[in-house]
DNA sequence: AATGTCGACAACCGCTGTTTG
DNA sequence: ACAAACAGCGGTTGTCGACAT
């Protein structure tokens, strides 16, 4: 495309490096809110000092309600192993065989467990089929369902001030994971009540009930 | 106790594929 | 048919904590 690209967002105005809590707040309770059909606009309307791609990236590798956190199981990782033997570096497709685990994580995984484990066997294992996955019923990324609600061009103001340790309040956050609802087979239990549950619950935990009230007044 | 090294992981960068006007 | 805009992907880098010296 032969004139180049303009750059997905201005340098200088964005802020950089790591994400804060408040700034991840911002953007759950954003996307909760009006989903996130287009992630270039996304920041201005959440009044975030982000790039888009960068708040993409934020909610898809971290934010999201049902991504896994924490170590790979071993059945996971020789599942990567294998797929990886077929699929080579495609983490977006490794990764759709691995409810809850994102690309980013599994490239990284594999970058510094896997691929040291492997070396010393010369690379291949053993297994190499290609018809997959049995265990894998893909019930990955479910974020799309998020994105229903209309969004203006509003921005949303909304202060937040805790200091809290955000990952810690996450941690404790077992009981909602949507991957044991589906477990259990509550089919019928909506993602939209579970991710509703889900920011409530952060709400409470930050002391950000009272804000979100006001908001939902003022929408 | 201070400093250096290494590993893990979050985040960024740039490219590609797809969609849209 | 073409160009621009956008989302997504994979490679790479930066930062921070753990461990060794």
């Amino acid at each position: 495309m032969g004139k180049g690209r303009a750059p997905c967002c201005d340098k200088d105005k964005v802020k950089r490096g790591p994400w804060s809590a408040q700034e991840d707040l911002r953007l759950i309770t954003f996307i909760q809110k009006h989903g996130h059909q287009n992630w270039r606009s996304l920041p201005k309307q959440a009044g975030l000092l982000r790039c888009g791609k960068s708040c993409r990236l934020r909610w898809i590798n971290y934010l999201r309600p049902n991504v896994k956190r924490g170590n790979f199981s071993k059945e996971e990782e020789e599942t990567i192993i294998r797929l990886h033997d077929s699929l080579g570096n495609k983490w977006s497709k490794i990764a759709s065989h691995l409810a809850g685990r994102t690309d980013n994580e599994i490239k990284n995984v594999w970058n510094t467990h896997l691929k040291k484990r492997l070396a010393p066997k010369n690379g291949k294992t053993p297994q190499n089929d290609e018809s997959k996955e049995s265990s894998s019923s893909c019930s990955c990324v479910t974020s799309e369902e998020v994105n229903k609600a209309e969004i203006s061009d509003t921005v949303f103001d909304i202060p937040l001030e805790s200091d809290s340790d955000f990952w810690d309040m996450l941690d404790s956050l077992g009981s909602f994971k949507p991957d044991e609802i589906q477990s259990n087979g509550v089919e019928e239990y909506s993602k939209e009540t579970e991710n509703n549950k889900w920011l409530r619950y952060l709400e409470i935990e930050l002391g950000l009930e009272v804000t979100r009230n006001e908001d939902q007044h003022n929408l």
